[in-house]
This record gives C-alpha cells, sequence and structure tokens, in this order.
DNA sequence: CTTTCTGCAAACTCTTTGCACTCGT
DNA sequence: ACGAGTGCAAAGAGTTTGCAGAAAG
C-alpha cells in the first residue's frame, strides 16, 4: 500500500512537470529513456496514471489523438492547432464556467471537472512564415 | 465521386437523428440491426464518418471513452456522468466562448471549433433513488 | 525479507482498412 | 455495366495487464 519512491516514478515526473509542451505517453517515455534507457512503455502509463490520480499530473485528451499529460495542475484550458498538432494553454477562457456549474448545480447535477478545449491553426501555422513552422512542428511531433 | 443512398447509410443517419442518448458506434449498430441485420460495425464506421464530415452529426469525444455520435448538430455542450455514463445536452453553456476566441484571433490563432464537456454526477445518480438509477444506467450501457 | 514496482509481451478496446463481392444508379 | 458501398476479417493505434524477477523500505 505504501508508494515507493523508484527512479522511473521520480523520472516520469520531472519530465512531465518541466515539460512546457504536453507531451504524449509515448514522448514522455523518450524523453525518460534519456537518463533511463530501459523504461518500458508500461511503467510509464502506469506512473503517469498514478501521478494523474494524486493530482500531480493532468491529462489531457483531445479529439480523437492519444493523450497529453501535463505538469501544470492549476486551471487552465487549451488550444489544439491541427495543422501541427501543438498544443498551446490558455489562461482565461474559464471565467464563465463556473456559472454554468452552479446552474446545473441547481438541477441536481455535481460538477467535478471539466475541459474546454479550441480547435484551430495556430499563430506559426497561419501567419506569414506558416510553411517553415509547420515544417518545425511535424519535425518536433515526430521525433 | 457519387453519394449513394444505400440502405445502410440511411439506416445509419436516421438512428444516431433520432438518438437523443448520444449512443457509440458500437451502439448505433445495435439498433441498426433492428432493422439490417447482417450490417457490419466497419459500415457503421464508414457511415457515421461520411456523416460527420458533411456536417450532418456530430462526433462527441469524452476522456478516454469511445466517441458518440450526436444528431443534434447546433451549437451546445455536454454533461458527463461519470457514474453512469449518460451524456446530457447543456444548452447554454457557451456565451462566453467566443469572445475567447475573439481574444485569440488578435494573436493570430484562428478557432474554427470547440468542446467544452463537463464532467460529474447526474440527476438520477446522485439524487435519492440514486441506487435504482445506476443500476437502469448500467443495464442501458452495456445492454 | 516483504511488498511494491519493473520490464516484457500479450491482451484489450476502439477504429480503420484491404479485398472480393454486392447493389445503386 | 460501372463504380461506390458492403461485409468480413485482419491490421493499427493507444493503453492496460499478468507474470516472473528486481529493488525499495
Amino acid at each position: 500500500m505504501k508508494q515507493r519512491q523508484t527512479r522511473q516514478l521520480r523520472a516520469v515526473r520531472e519530465v512531465v512537470e518541466s515539460a512546457h509542451d504536453h507531451p504524449t505517453a509515448d514522448e514522455v517515455m523518450r524523453r525518460v529513456r534519456a537518463r533511463l534507457p530501459q523504461i518500458s512503455l508500461g511503467t510509464v502509463y502506469r506512473n503517469l496514471q498514478k501521478l494523474a490520480t494524486q493530482g500531480r499530473v493532468r491529462v489531457v485528451y483531445l479529439a480523437d489523438q492519444a493523450a497529453r499529460y501535463d505538469g501544470m495542475t492549476g486551471a487552465h484550458d487549451h488550444f489544439f492547432c491541427e495543422r501541427c498538432a501543438a498544443v498551446t494553454d490558455i489562461m482565461r477562457a474559464r471565467a464563465s464556467i463556473p456559472a454554468v456549474g452552479r446552474r446545473l448545480g441547481q438541477s441536481g447535477y455535481v460538477v467535478r471537472s471539466h475541459s474546454l478545449t479550441l480547435y484551430g491553426v495556430c499563430t506559426a501555422c497561419s501567419g506569414p512564415k506558416a510553411a517553415r513552422a509547420v515544417r518545425h512542428a511535424r519535425r518536433v511531433a515526430s521525433a
């Protein structure tokens, strides 16, 4: 029952907490392997789930894509770029959502959490240097 | 290139459009089979995707669950009951979201769509008759 | 030492796809 | 008749899990 402080758990936690780009489980594994070349994807999933249960990590589900993991646990939402698959944090989108929860609460619903995601094209992909940005993003996304 | 009016496509469309409970692809197949007993799950998926591309059906992605299909194509959001897996439509949650899109637009982001889902416990599951409601929901969910 | 955790691989779920055949048009 | 659509089964992607051995406390 007691949680052990294994090097794998710590490495997964440190990778996710220091990541600013919402990596997938697979990407987390690649990064952890820089330090622990033997770690398996199953262990990464188990530890990510453990951290998520403890609230140390947030899981971000995006349409039909693989789940992303986010070390920022404070209230914020996400923007998903349909061109380069980048995920950007949005800090101010939620202002009105507590009101929705309150209204639903009067109808007997208990709102525990919510998820707001905007889909579209990000600055890098829609701007004048879009071609270069897309190339860059693809490289990062498949690295 | 021309779209054909097959009985399978029509049956899938009619099932989803008349459903009020956000069925999964598997559930759609079960319902269609009442009329077309030999329809395959692959065909259901192909037709759901076709209808979604045409905007006649909305796909609702919920955390790590299977996708739900929604015949209501107008703007609305969803509440997901973590106890019975029921999905409820929420009509008024989005009022403030266009403003978020506008603000992001000024930063070079193009917002094409968004998804807002609230998670919690629904009226039937949190009320005084919760036990019965849960039993009912489970029966429906696994029917 | 005891118990949790790991690595591996197999299993699982959901969804997509290749192929030969069917059926709208 | 032509070719889009179907059924089937196999393949894919992402995630979970059983088990024997490793290692944390």
